[in-house]
DNA sequence: CACATGATCGCCT
DNA sequence: GGCGATCATGTGG
């Protein structure tokens, strides 16, 4: 059996590299982060997640993600309001990262969503690579992070600002929405069935059950 | 495909 | 101390 490393000092994975100013891509206004996080978390798929290491920028497409509702949300970090160093990005400005540190050996990545003091967000369960790197690479929020090289250390940085973790605008693919419940949450009694997951029907990087992947 | 299990450790009670 | 916004692997259908 191989030994498992954990993640939280992953290196970016360089099939996935490429340049985001040669392709033309924009960012999102502040403002957008401010919208309903339900709507951010299904208009963010297909957007461009980057990061950069050593200079050079590395990035995939969002095909699968989560939102949390802040403390009215069993499922939430921030259920109740519940506010510690580790969720405290979660209560700025929308726009800002939200990485965390889970199961001894995997991060998951979030955009905060909404006004400073809302402690909402969307989680990055999964993002398409380019044709040449594998289906799966980046399926699941821990595998994502992991590609990429995202970890705890970007937790609280600006997407907006000149960062190097940044999400960048899609222009226009097809692309089928599927909703389904939250994957892992099942402790969060009544909130675990709420529809808050949003993903491509017609992407095979997305990630869960095959069950859960129904249209909308 | 579905389901079960072990790995591994920071966070919160 | 208990457990988690997960994953890889192994078993069985």
């Amino acid at each position: 059996m191989a030994i498992q490393k954990t993640r939280k000092d992953s290196v970016p994975d360089p099939r996935l590299r490429f340049e985001p100013q040669s392709l033309g891509l924009k960012q999102f206004s502040r403002k957008f982060f401010l919208n309903e996080t339900t709507h951010i978390a299904r208009a963010i798929i297909g957007a461009w997640f980057c990061c950069r290491h050593d200079n050079q920028w590395y990035g995939a497409r969002i095909v699968e993600t989560e939102a949390y509702l802040g403390s009215t949300d069993a499922a939430a970090h921030s259920f109740r309001g519940r506010r510690t160093p580790r969720v405290e990005p979660m209560y700025m400005e929308g726009g800002h990262l939200y990485v965390f540190f889970v199961y001894g050996m995997h991060c998951c990545a979030n955009v905060v969503t909404q006004p400073a003091g809302v402690a909402e967000a969307v989680l990055l369960r999964a993002a398409k690579g380019p044709e040449t790197a594998p289906t799966k690479l980046l399926s699941g929020p821990g595998k994502l992070c992991a590609a990429l090289g995202i970890n705890v250390a970007h937790s609280g940085i600006d997407l907006l600002a000149d960062a190097d973790v940044r999400l960048f605008q899609s222009f226009g693919e097809d692309m089928k929405l599927g909703v389904s419940k939250r994957i892992g949450v099942d402790y969060a009694g009544d909130a675990a069935a709420l529809p808050l997951r949003f993903f491509d029907m017609n992407s095979d990087a997305v990630s869960g059950p095959l069950k859960l992947r129904t249209p909308k």
